[in-house]
DNA sequence: ACAACGCTTCGGCTATCATCGAAGCATGAA
DNA sequence: TTCATGCTTCGATGATAGCCGAAGCGTTGT
């Protein structure tokens, strides 16, 4: 069974830490849960004989991905459901702010402002949301050539929408996935308006101080 | 954590069982993991603590339910995810052909036909489907109106699209869920087209020779 | 009032599985 | 070749948690 697998807490962690999109090798997911190298040479077998990862040898390092966004989104659902049982992340430390304000979600903005994004987008009327469904308008698309130089063929993937709402476990609201999503968050990290933190395995986005202006001015509560 | 909830295998079953939306009682729920009531009643007591399900007391006894259908979602997209990974439930016996065939999604209609159905809307151009996001065209809603007297007022709800797509596990193809699938459904069992199976728990949903028939003339493979 | 029924709580048994030490097997470096 | 590093396999230990029998509590029915 799948969710056994996610319900072990060593095993829930290495997940939670590969949520950020990046691969990273069986010794620091062991570190990132608090294990062995032994122990978690297994949990990893357990989870790749799962479906869940994805190894790939590169030199005498193995490093691990999450298979799919699917899985990715899978996760997101129970964390969702998780964090309406008042079952918050016992993981709590000086970082859960952050977490809040801004994070990545497999590969895209997360948090506070991936919230406000959204929100903003939505009442600009860049895309259309009919409950679930998210759709880009052509106003939308004018607005991301002008401003972020998106054009709708770098959106274009083969088994990936390119919008897609995803639940946000902080705010319990709606943030922006999808291709659309994946490209907005990694033209921030090229514009150098925000960065994913340093420590491996965290989730938060760091945004810099002109960064933070200038996605206001796109996206601020002015907007709403 | 809610993963470890869902990964017992006794707990997994009840959750499964109760994927039909229908209420059951305790002891059902018991018979249907396969344990004592003693047992059923701790597992009963965690998954509500967890807010995967609801209680609800009447009478002597006590009828439980999934909380919400994003819970059924969660778990759906679970079990996507054990049957890509070839872990197919091992519940198995002979109704598994007819679960198949068709079955109930929590409201809606999932299985074989289920996804044939949204094939057939999708090709007829009732729906519009971009990758994950499904929209009734006002074709859908005229023909919904006049071969099923489904209005677009009788789908609305405060949190709920109307559309969604739904993975379906056994034909890892979509079947439409939302309050439309929902109200097609309800509308096929009111025209007796189909009903669920009788024996308690079971997902199964066995079509009348008139249902198949009318069922066919509306969602055909003609249409494909 | 009494009995039957549905469900829960308690206590003890058992098995599964996470965990780690030690050893083995690769790859890369000296 | 020789050593170091990264990871895996093996074996043994220990704790968590599922499980059931017995008993208790509340509700329904006679």
């Amino acid at each position: 069974m799948v969710a056994s697998l996610v319900g072990d807490p060593a095993r829930a962690n290495m997940l939670t830490a590969l949520m950020n999109g990046r691969a990273l090798t069986a010794s620091e997911l062991a570190q990132e849960a608090g294990i062995t190298p032994q122990t978690a040479s297994s949990h990893l077998g357990k989870l790749e004989a799962g479906g869940l990862i994805e190894p790939e040898k590169q030199g005498r390092h193995r490093y691990y991905r999450l298979t799919d966004p699917d899985v990715a989104g899978v996760l997101e659902g129970l964390a969702g459901l998780a964090a309406r049982a008042g079952h918050m992340r016992v993981r709590t430390g000086p970082k859960d702010p952050a977490l809040r304000r801004a994070r990545i979600c497999y590969d895209h903005l997360a948090g506070d402002l991936g919230v406000q994004m959204l929100d903003s987008m939505r009442a600009r009327r860049l895309v259309r949301q009919k409950k679930q469904d998210i759709e880009l308008t052509t106003e939308g698309e004018r607005f991301l050539a002008k401003h972020l130089q998106i054009s709708p063929d770098m959106l274009a993937h083969p088994r990936r929408p390119v919008c897609k709402a995803c639940l946000d476990w902080s705010e319990r609201r709606h943030h922006l996935a999808g291709t659309l999503g994946a490209t907005m968050m990694a033209r921030f990290t090229e514009l150098k308006w925000a960065a994913r933190d340093a420590t491996p395995g965290s989730r938060v986005v760091n945004f810099t101080r002109t960064g933070e202006k200038s996605f206001a001015a796109l996206f601020g509560n002015g907007g709403d």
